[in-house]
DNA sequence: TAATATGAGTGAAACGTTTTGCCAATTTCG
DNA sequence: CGAAATTGGCAAAACGTTTCACTCATATTA
């Protein structure tokens, strides 16, 4: 019942010609074969339904134009990425391989049963730091060309793309700092267990030094540490509510390392009857399109994710095409501050002036 | 300096055995293969770092071990799916290929590419309903085992897991109907254009067919339709509010069709002042994490879709290696309903009790 | 016209495995 | 003790391509 597999050597009885002669058709090397034998064999190809075996080929050739994605636990973030990074490889001829790593061991063995099918690189994105740090050093020693995501390595000889975290927390404040807030705290990631990830450092370090350059407090009880999740989030907020009840003083803002996180702790705002932005002002760093439908939106800054997922893809590419660069990069892309409604910014904006504004502004 | 890639060969020298020796070695028969040379074979492995090339064995056993994952464009769906998937298909030893495809074209290279390269088989997953529907056809024919997620084809030889739509409509508005309302509005998804989507389809029958069980009216211009998006949401939250405007008797709730409609929805509704569940109860289909965390919190019809990922997974794995299966599977996975504030409901199971639950149940 | 260049097409080696059939040495058993 | 069975190991074929060196015509050039 299956259909038989048919082969370059059935197209070339078919077409009578040789074996060779079919390969220069099928591979459009117009050098060696004229006009008539070269549609004789077309035609023998569509007669037959032919499809070369591209196992075969790569198996001669020693390339197999594949490329393999390892990502570590589900996350929004994954599609995106994983989108853009399959948009230019695609394009680039390549197909990629997709796993899922829970854990080092988990990663190890993606590692080595992708290379054992010859893939051509990697590119890596996990949530936390050091995780494979070791797995990327065996790549680096056998000269496997790979590009590590949103990690914030410190080896210069890695091949990396992030998003500006540091630079989305600094914003984030600035932000919040130009609307003429002063009291500002921070819900930020897992910074230390049980590893700590890259982005909740560097978003932390952004609020940090911005709050010390404006010479505005760093209260140690005002920076909530939860993880990056829906659950974090809401947690986060209550913990946060409890522990400004008895404030004179309270924050008047909140900076949230992540869009999960902030959509959580918002819930826990609005369930406690605070009123944003007139009660507290909120600014989130996160993926599009999920903060502009919060009521209300959320400001945040955008990371342009699938944007990191397309560089990783078109360094790797070039790596695998011309060699190892002499150079490895690190690129940072930026990010964008995207004015919702959560912090009134829209009311310096000349945009729908409402009462609460006075307040706010003399927070 | 690109380290010498090393071949069964190499360990055969460097253990002083044949090449079919270290292959039996390595395949674990251990028949022929004493102990003494076992081992000797093994330390040659370490010691020269061997990965048998997978490629090469494929390409004698005429098999991959190797499985074509095709989506369609980018959905916040598409990642459980995917997570699915690849754990049962890992765990079964297989790869993964992943491919999004945005349009027929596009499908039609991805499978021609995974074919090429030998895949044991196919699984898709689609959000309109005919797009892919030749390319199916000739999988068929050629009789290369494959799967399709969600996609609600009339086609009794096809593979396919679904989430039961119809019966999350049906529920949708029997729990509506259990609390009292009788006029429910609907926000339905892309029901014909450009395509079908089958999801859109069968939850706005089951709507409509609970709605006429129950004696209940079926406004047409209490269906709104919608892209599945968060502006396709507010969009028909927009619309809706200018459609009832002026009626006397307006509805009490709405059934929506998308989780991201739902909370695009809710975004318009509370912007208009409305406040939930009193002035209106909102239930929604939709995935999980995301809906628990609005304010207030979406009652909503959960889908198993990762679960559908695995179930998909398991039927190919079996296809592959045990043959086609005499009677083609067609699996309907249950979906749950998880009450939280928007309805009201959890006023009818003795939790905290509100002064707004007379006017609501009477409505 | 002879020498040479060009064009069309071929045969065979090679890629790195698995598998099969075979052989030799050893063990078992009647 | 001799035949049969078992064990350990090997050589070679096969998988489906690509590539390279080669041949044989025919066309071009001097």
């Amino acid at each position: 019942m299956p259909k038989e597999v048919v082969t370059i050597k059935d197209v070339a009885k078919r077409a009578g010609v040789a074996i060779s002669t079919v390969s220069s058709v099928t591979n459009g090397h117009n050098k060696h074969v004229g006009q008539a034998t070269r549609e004789k064999v077309l035609q023998a190809i569509k007669e037959l339904d032919y499809r070369p075996n591209a196992i075969a080929r790569s198996m001669v050739k020693g390339t197999s134009t594949t490329v393999g994605l390892v990502l570590s636990e589900v996350s929004p973030l994954f599609d995106p990425v994983g989108t853009g990074v399959e948009q230019v490889l695609t394009a680039e001829g390549f197909q990629v391989f997709m796993a899922h790593a829970q854990d080092y061991e988990d990663e190890e063995r993606a590692i080595e049963t992708f290379r054992s099918k010859q893939v051509n690189g990697f590119i890596f994105m996990h949530r936390s730091r050091k995780a494979s740090y070791d797995n990327l050093q065996a790549l680096k020693e056998d000269n496997v060309p790979f590009v590590v995501i949103n990690q914030g390595l410190e080896d210069s000889e890695i091949n990396q793309v992030m998003c500006d975290d540091f630079g989305a927390g600094r914003m984030g404040v600035q932000h919040l700092v130009s609307l003429g807030h002063t009291r500002i705290a921070t819900f930020c990631g897992p910074m230390s267990d049980p590893l700590p990830w890259h982005s909740a450092l560097e978003r932390h370090r952004g609020w940090r030094q911005t709050m010390l350059e404006n010479n505005l407090p760093v209260r140690e009880d005002w920076i909530i540490r939860s993880p990056y999740s829906y659950e974090g989030g809401y947690a986060a907020g209550l913990e946060f509510l409890r522990t400004i009840k008895d404030e004179q003083e309270r924050p008047t803002a909140i900076f949230i390392a992540n869009d999960t996180m902030a959509v959580g702790a918002l819930k826990a705002l609005l369930e406690a009857g605070l009123r944003l932005p007139q009660d507290m002002a909120l600014v989130a760093v996160g993926d599009p399109p999920h903060m502009a439908f919060t009521y209300p939106g959320l400001t945040a800054l955008e990371l342009p994710i699938m944007e990191a997922g397309r560089v990783a893809a078109r360094i790797l590419v070039n790596w695998i095409r011309k060699g190892k660069p002499e150079y490895a990069q690190r690129v940072l892309l930026n990010c964008k501050l995207k004015v919702r409604e959560s912090c009134g910014a829209y009311l310096l904006k000349g945009q729908e002036a409402e009462g609460d504004e006075a307040k706010l502004r003399s927070a």
